[in-house]
DNA sequence: ATATCAAGTAACTTGACAGTTACTTTGTAT
DNA sequence: ATACAAAGTAACTGTCAAGTTACTTGATAT
């Protein structure tokens, strides 16, 4: 008896998993391009060429749907996050190529903060882990010898955030320091340089020649 | 004859200049807090005190409205950074402070990152000036020794930026990394504090005892 | 085969919001 | 005094968007 939940691929027929999935899809780049307040939710159903009635009987409401994107999303980065190297001076290069490709993210993350400000924030407590076991993860390289011993992690690890993450997070602002635009190669290629340096000045060497 | 424009303090009657400054302020108020998609044109006149139908009178339409608050905050900032100090040790505390008493301004930049990405931003001309004068002051103190001179200045400046502005415009993971509120007075202590060795860092010397 | 429930649809309701109309009030120049 | 323009008001309009209703279609368990 094919009781068909195996292999659901009729393509023409019907299919919840599918359904979904078109509707997170379709709503992770309506939110992260205009915010929770100006998606319209007609546009992400006629995206994922859903009626907007299944969007309300998946996910409740237009929040709901939020909600679930973002703790999507999260998961997914903290799985990348988890590939990322740990010698500090290819860190902070794979960090920002990471941020390059992930503007959804980055986005994400800056209407969150308008949004909600200081306030708990969605899956707060996943979320607190992570950072923590990021936070460990400094002062071991500090132990090490590979960070500065004399700077508190918290602090440092939110400031390798921002110089990774800001110029994707405000690109007028990176244009108008460097006179080119963030999704320009040109100015990925001199950002990695920059962070390359950027990262042995973080670890209380002089950046000289690098090559050595 | 009191042709009346020197002393126009009736406080009961009308007076077109305070209620334009009054829909400005409460304008920037919304904007900041909400976005402009998110802003309420009747929740700014109401704020303001005055009927919205002023609003159109004197801004023509709500983007016109959010453009003039986006001018004068830029006009405000830019006379602001001049007083800033010109010595590194304390420049990335100040412009920090800066970031901590002016968080209207972070987001209304962050609205604008989301809203129009990369594009040609409101008052671009004048910002292009502004942001170059600051590039060239962090070249003549990298010639003085006092940032190292191996990093691109663009980059730099950028860079300097992220670390002093990035815990504001994320507040949400200023805390998930060191436990603190951004607006709690021990998290600003401590995040001049790390600016200060940081400035250190970026001029080429150890942090060590910075007292001496 | 058929009852049952999940998947799916189109048209509707309700409320909110940007922008307008048609009007009154107030100051000032002549 | 009075004509005139700018300042101000209340109530309205058209549109758009979130969420709902009442219905049809399709799969599957018995």
């Amino acid at each position: 008896m094919k009781t068909g939940q195996q292999a659901t691929q009729k393509t023409g027929g019907r299919n919840p998993q599918q359904t979904q999935q078109r509707i997170l899809e379709a709503a992770l780049q309506e939110f992260s391009a205009k915010g929770f307040a100006g998606a319209r939710v007609d546009v992400i159903a006629r995206r994922a060429r859903i009626n907007k009635r299944m969007l309300y009987h998946y996910f409740g409401d237009k929040e709901g749907l939020f909600r679930e994107v973002l703790r999507r999303k999260i998961s997914e980065r903290a799985a990348w996050l988890a590939t990322a190297p740990e010698e500090p001076m290819e860190r902070l290069p794979a960090w920002f190529q990471l941020a390059c490709r992930d503007r959804e993210w980055i986005q994400l993350l800056q209407w969150e903060a308008l949004q909600w400000g200081e306030k708990k924030v969605i899956d707060e407590e996943r979320r607190q882990e992570s950072v923590a076991r990021a936070v460990e993860r400094v002062r071991q390289q500090q132990a090490k010898g590979l960070l500065d011993p004399s700077l508190d992690p918290g602090q440092l690890l939110l400031s390798m955030m921002a110089v990774t993450a800001y110029p994707m997070a405000f690109p007028q602002l990176a244009r108008l320091a460097t006179g080119l635009s963030v999704s320009d190669a040109e100015f990925q290629k001199q950002r990695e340089a920059f962070l390359r340096q950027f990262a042995m000045l973080l670890a209380g060497k002089k950046p000289g020649a690098e090559s050595a």
